[in-house]
DNA sequence: CCGTATCCAATAAGATACTG
DNA sequence: CAGTATCTTATTGGATACGG
């Protein structure tokens, strides 16, 4: 059933191929097809499991999902590994090469940011937020801003360190960090960062001025100007 | 029946979106079907007529390059415009906020010419070849050259301006190009570039020392390093 | 020649139920 | 929980025909 599974597959990319050299063509090839990039998204910032993708990917379905992370995995953007025990559970990682994708992510996400249809008070996923933090930071406010601020989405725990003029973004905690943001759900952290509503969206501990002036990192760019439909 | 066409439209597009917040879930809603951004790439050096980009997207069909063009027009990204009398043919154009997407494209064609899978000796278009040219050219290798280029795709004539570390791509030609490439089909100047295959697959005039240095500034990356299956 | 419209067959996506 | 099986619907691509 497996190979079987394979010939399909094999023979479905062969119809669907763009028979054209340029990279951008084969790119599509590789992670075009519908759901394909933001499930790679989702493991950019380490493994997740089946069920939080699900999670994670409003409206997917679990034959969609199943199929793209096969999909992925048969061209080396995923690798599935099994956790030893005690956990013994399987998850889900991108490759190296695949998270060299992550600019991809940034770019099509910076320019969509622009459109006059984008809605950003939708749901979004704690890694979407964290990948976005990394995009949108405004890099002329943040010279000489060094700090470690934890996030927290439910039960996932994530760092990122502001340093140097970049932002690293790893998973788990810190214990030094000088500020503590929890957000449930992650939209609400969306709508304080970008939408400049109050603090009482989320949970918060620590470095009043230093929430302050993370929030004021972030702005949303200007919207594109479109011919009158 | 057009109205009829837009409701239709409108009622897919409510099914298929992604229901997330996250930029790159939007951008994927805004350029993320099937050709939509190849038929935006082939926009990106300048207006285009129909059968142009039909024959430049090998295996397109013409009512889905149609239904793309008229989606890519509602959003804001295309405009068909009619050329004035006597010429009086539609082409179809990108808006400056359609022109911000070619950083996507470009981003997304150099992670994927890192693929294993990756064939380049398939057809390519000329705009495709001239925005590797501006994607893939050696920065280390460019210091201080300064020239112009012109080319020719068949009837399509394109100037390349190598100036102050970056090149600059036009429709048209230049009269004091120092140095005229001709490629039909526009794969075998890839080849030439990419391959380092012989310069008979090609007609060029001029400069041959530029020539030298032009096509020395293209590599393709290492291939990326994939799990075995 | 430039598209658009229509019809058809193949496939992909979505919904739901089901199994180890 | 982690998927698979099955069924329905939507999209795609190919062919062809039709109007400007």
């Amino acid at each position: 059933m497996q190979s079987e599974k394979i010939t399909s597959l094999r023979r479905t990319e062969e119809k669907r191929r763009y028979d054209d050299a340029c990279g951008t063509a084969h790119g599509l090839e590789l992670i075009g097809e519908r759901w394909a990039l933001l499930v790679l998204r989702e493991l950019m910032l380490g493994p997740r499991r089946f069920s939080q993708l699900r999670a994670d990917l409003p409206g997917i379905s679990a034959n969609v999902l199943s199929q793209r992370l096969t999909e992925l995995e048969a061209r080396g953007l995923v690798v599935r590994r099994k956790l030893p025990p005690p956990a013994n559970v399987q998850v889900y990682e991108a490759t190296e090469w695949g998270l060299e994708a992550e600019p991809i992510v940034q770019t099509l996400g910076r320019w969509a940011a622009r459109s006059p249809s984008h809605d950003p008070t939708l749901p979004i996923s704690g890694v979407s937020i964290l990948l976005s933090v990394r995009t949108m930071f405004d890099r002329a406010k943040i010279n000489g801003m060094e700090a470690t601020i934890n996030f927290r989405f439910g039960p996932d725990a994530y760092v990122a360190q502001i340093h140097d003029g970049e932002i690293d973004i790893l998973r788990g905690e810190a214990e030094e960090a000088a500020l503590t943001i929890a957000s449930d759900p992650p939209a609400n952290l969306a709508a304080v960062m970008y939408g400049k509503a109050p603090y009482e969206l989320i949970e918060w501990s620590g470095d009043k001025v230093l929430l302050d002036r993370f929030v004021d990192l972030f702005e949303l760019p200007p919207k594109a100007a479109v011919p009158a439909a």
